[in-house]
DNA sequence: GCCAACGTTGGC
DNA sequence: GCCAACGTTGGC
């Protein structure tokens, strides 16, 4: 079993919005990087555990934890031509972008990234580098301390 | 809203 | 395959 930190905007979609959502379940579309991507294709297992935190708002922080439920399929959104997330080289043969399901677990008291800054027993997350990416994995070692933290 | 960091694109 | 230009992310 692995751990990840999947980032989102709570405009776009909250840890709420999971919560509320139907089996408060998502698939998680729209990731558009290839080093995510990779992420998602290769290595993110059913029953991995999920950070999801949010970005590009008041607090950034991690805000909870969702569990991996289905691993990576293609998503639909690179097939339609209306969305933003269109992409005209991807073909139904060979998909260019996945995305995998989850599933909410539970609100964390949030542990900003400021918190996690200020952390020194924190090295590797790739957080605390002015790191854009998307999905990132998480150190067993790091999770424990960021959960027990929280 | 600014801007630094970084990913992607495309000309050569 | 290099690298400059450009676009996007995301904290502040």
């Amino acid at each position: 079993m692995a751990y990840w930190l999947f980032k989102t905007e709570p405009d776009a979609f909250s840890i709420d919005d999971l919560k509320k959502a139907p089996q408060q379940s998502t698939f998680w579309e729209g990731i558009r990087n290839y080093q995510a991507r990779n992420f998602l294709r290769d290595q993110v297992k059913v029953s991995d555990q999920v950070f999801i935190y949010h970005s590009s708002c008041k607090t950034p922080a991690i805000v909870g934890v969702a569990i991996v439920t289905h691993a990576a399929e293609a998503d639909p959104y690179q097939f339609d031509m209306s969305s933003d997330y269109y992409d005209a080289k991807a073909t139904l043969e060979s998909p260019r972008w996945v995305g995998v399901t989850i599933q909410y677990q539970r609100h964390l008291k949030p542990i900003t990234l400021a918190a996690i800054k200020a952390n020194n027993d924190i090295t590797e997350l790739a957080l605390k580098k002015a790191n854009r990416l998307s999905i990132m994995p998480v150190s067993e070692r790091e999770w424990d301390l960021l959960i027990a933290h929280g």
